[in-house]
DNA sequence: TAGATTGTTAATCGATTAACAATC
DNA sequence: TAGATTGTTAATCGATTAACAATC
């Protein structure tokens, strides 16, 4: 059955199935029981039927899934299809990495241009773009209309550059700063990445295993 | 009242409560309640102080928090102060940033090598650590015996290289390759960065406010 | 048809929110 | 003491798992 608002925890299941299901289309397999996938995925069978029916069902009884449809159906509903635009704010070490690493164009996304204040990143060129001043970044903003900012900034400068954005008319975020957007602008959509939380996270783990052994 | 296993939702927020009461440490602020601190955040008093229970009550009835001792209190139970040895296995664009960028001393951890097959990088020093050929990444394990490995390697090279780093005595992954290091041995702690299920998960944000504008 | 596997409902489990007595 | 706010129990909500009838 076909659901009106897809549950968070769903959402969140998505993109990890559209990747499995795109390794084993890679593989050549065509179809694929929820058992099996279950088992790849190390999950319950029952979750994934479950999830998959959240927009309809498109399994076949007696038979199971079939790997291409399944796959782009998912990549339909994230909407990775879009090719929105994206502009990069703050080209220093993790921006830079974000421009060469990250394959934009199969995540939805085109990555349009690249801003900083730094006069000695100004004009480098980072993965066929070249990094332009801020102070040109209005203008860019009226003339491409661009879909999301990707923040790789502070947190000090983060706040009056989030504002800028929502104001040249960006209203989706993704935010590597620890300023927190989607608190002071409920209506944009905002994806943080805490790397700093992750790596405490896996502290935490490290340090309770440390503790088992210890007992 | 104190807990023995504390669940995996409280512990996925700690990090976040560590950041907040960082900052209003760094503000001055001496004493805070859950209901004050449930505004600045964005939660509920109710889900804080369940939260905080769980490690047994350090707050003081008709008085709030005290915001330091909550803050060392959190930075232990994390296991902050540990740090521990971590290796960085790739030096290319993520690599580079991760090591550049991230503050692993105040996370519980110092970054102590960087390992790198690419004879153009090894030898270039990075935050004051020189690369070095991961063919010396064995000596140094049995030598250093470092407590985790960070993975900003391509996933092809992910499986057989953590295959090789828990047999050398590691038993702890920053994960940000998109292979499945807990799936194939469930007794090591694994933390993992899917930069693309996020930008992804964007996708799917932007996506659902474009439809709903659209009605 | 028989076997397999889905789609879907019901049962269980966990997490969040609400309420309030305890107490500083 | 009176007011405020915690600690904790109970109620609600959502998410996961189990079960099974529908059906390919």
């Amino acid at each position: 059955m076909r659901k009106e608002i897809i549950s968070p925890s769903v959402v969140k299941r998505l993109p990890r199935y559209y990747r499995f299901l795109s390794d084993l289309l890679a593989k050549g397999t065509g179809k694929i029981s929820s058992g099996e996938l279950s088992k790849i995925m190390g999950t319950t069978a029952s979750q994934i039927r479950q999830d998959l029916n959240c927009f309809g069902g498109f399994g076949q009884q007696g038979y199971g899934y079939n790997v291409e449809i399944l796959r782009d159906e998912i990549a339909t509903i994230l909407g990775l299809n879009h090719k929105y635009s994206a502009v990069l704010i703050g080209a220093g070490n993790l921006g830079r990495a974000i421009a060469n690493h990250i394959a934009f164009t199969e995540k939805g996304f085109t990555l349009s241009a690249i801003f900083d204040v730094d006069e000695t990143i100004i004009g480098e060129n980072m993965n066929g773009i070249v990094v332009e001043n801020i102070d040109k970044l209005k203008d860019f903003c009226k003339k491409h209309k661009p879909d999301v900012a990707v923040l790789c900034i502070p947190k000090n400068v983060a706040e009056s550059m989030s504002k800028q954005l929502i104001e040249y008319g960006i209203n989706a975020f993704w935010n590597f700063s620890h300023y927190d957007i989607a608190m002071e602008y409920p209506q944009v959509s905002v994806e943080n990445v805490h790397l700093g939380d992750s790596l405490m996270t896996l502290c935490y783990k490290k340090t309770l295993t440390e503790e088992k052994e210890n007992n």
